[in-house]
RNA sequence: GGGUAGGUUCCCGAGUGGCCAAAGGGAGCAGACUGUAAAUCUGCCGUCACAGACUUCGAUGGUUCGAAUCCAUCCCUGCCCA
């Protein structure tokens, strides 16, 4: 089957420039391709992710992914889908951000022996000057058809700086870069990056007459048409760190019935005929593939044994058997309970709550319990004897855990 | 540079001297109902030592018994003109 074709079955792209010219050079050779990250936090979260996967489809059937992680450009900011400028970004902090991602990213994709490699646009951009790059860049760029952009539109009514009107042109300057250094002749991305991607593959083919293409892939959305990936806390990040595989587990086993086939597909390497009869299934049952749309999802992002970790957990706390040692758990000392052991402190010092404020609602409302037991006396106090050796359950809601454990 | 409209709690957006921790909506959290789903209904939704206190309405000063609301200066943004 065509890379092509399985990408499309599987749900990933959105479009594609000169579609029948790329079937053909996938055939031909193997090609190197570059998908771009922005550096703007430390680490990677799931927005990331679709990209990811794609590339790793991809380098399996013998393409060669770039990551381009982009030191340069985040000092500016893509405009694209965002109705305020970015706040700026010192050179230390993205630099830091670069090295947490590129580290991160290979987990996804397999590095070393011209396999895949990853590289900065910093080293390019940043001593690019100015004279020369208005002149070699900015001379095939018509501020016309630029404007036309949809990205450009939304934002002209919003305010637009220079700043972030050069954006499209160095993200150019970065495929035709590739294109250069390493043959790269295909640039996929998000669908937000669409005219971005099409200014670059059009640079390249005027400044080196060669063909580039350029791919976008669906932003993944649920069935109401809201964006998947975040969580109460904000991204879903993939570190984890930022957000436990336990976590993470939680939000896939969690997803909405509707959402359910079109995730397996994309987030998970199941062949098709697995995740079209998981998705076909219906009622409760469709709880099955929902375990295995969370199982196979933090395999990936934290490796087998955090997933099963986080499997075990949840059959513990949700269904009965299982093992309650996986379970999320908060360190206390006999000296913290002596000192404050409301049951409204602990809560918030666990994050299960964010203020004791939001705590005290909590228990008001009914919504807390300890090992099981409903408490609703705001002045409930936790007591070290009443740890034991597997350490107290802390409940929030329905599906909010927290274990207590005396050290 | 000139004119003009603005900057309000996570977001949108009311409020133009006390009745304002600030309408309404969204998001979020909790309760009921369920399948760890959705929809629906209900409560919560600045912080805390929580029948009370404290801190917020771009920033800093000022007027006032009292300011998100008035005045001054400054910063930022949109639109129009140059």
């Amino acid at each position: 089957m065509h890379i092509l074709d399985t990408l499309k079955e599987r749900g990933f792209i959105a479009q594609v420039t000169f579609e029948d010219d790329l079937y053909k050079q996938l055939e031909k050779e193997s090609t190197p391709f570059y998908v771009g990250f922005d550096p703007t936090a430390t680490s990677l979260h799931f927005g990331h992710f679709i990209p990811i996967i794609a590339m790793a489809h991809m380098q399996r059937a013998g393409h060669r992914p770039i990551a381009l992680v982009g030191g340069a450009t985040a000092m500016i900011g893509d405009p694209s889908g965002k109705t305020d400028m970015r706040k700026m970004m010192t050179v230390e902090t993205i630099d830091h951000n670069v090295a947490c991602i590129k580290q991160q990213m290979s987990r996804f994709i397999e590095f070393g022996d011209d396999k895949a490699m990853i590289v900065n646009n910093a080293d390019w951009l940043r001593n690019a000057g100015y004279i020369d790059f208005i002149r070699d860049i900015g001379a095939h760029f018509s501020v016309n058809r630029m404007l036309t952009a949809e990205c450009y539109k939304q934002r002209l009514e919003r305010g637009l700086t220079f700043l972030e009107f050069n954006y499209m042109l160095m993200q150019s300057y970065d495929f035709l870069q590739l294109f250069k250094r390493y043959g790269c002749r295909l640039q996929m991305g998000g669908d937000d990056q669409w005219s971005n991607m099409l200014a670059g593959a059009d640079l390249i083919r005027r400044k080196e007459h060669e063909d580039a293409f350029a791919c976008t892939f669906k932003l993944l959305m649920n069935h109401e048409g809201k964006k998947m990936g975040k969580t109460e806390k904000g991204a879903l990040w993939l570190d984890a760190a930022l957000c436990s595989p336990y976590d993470f587990y939680q939000y896939w086993r969690n997803v909405d019935d509707a959402d359910v086939k079109k995730c397996l597909a994309l987030l998970t390497f199941l062949p098709m005929e697995e995740v079209n009869r998981l998705g076909a299934l219906e009622g409760a049952e469709i709880n099955e593939a929902k375990k295995v749309l969370a199982f196979e999802c933090t395999k990936l992002v934290h490796g087998e044994e955090e997933a099963q970790k986080a499997q075990q957990a949840a059959s513990a706390l949700f269904g009965g058997g299982g093992a309650m040692h996986d379970v999320p758990s908060f360190n206390v000392t006999r000296d913290m309970l002596e000192a404050d052991g409301r049951l409204t402190t602990i809560l918030n010092s666990c994050g299960l709550c964010t203020s004791r404020g939001e705590a005290r609602k909590l228990v008001q409302q009914g919504g807390a319990t300890v090992n099981e037991q409903k408490i609703t006396d705001i002045d409930f106090v936790i007591t070290a004897d009443m740890i034991g050796t597997d350490g107290l359950l802390l409940r929030k809601g329905k599906k909010n855990y927290c274990r207590l454990l005396l050290v």
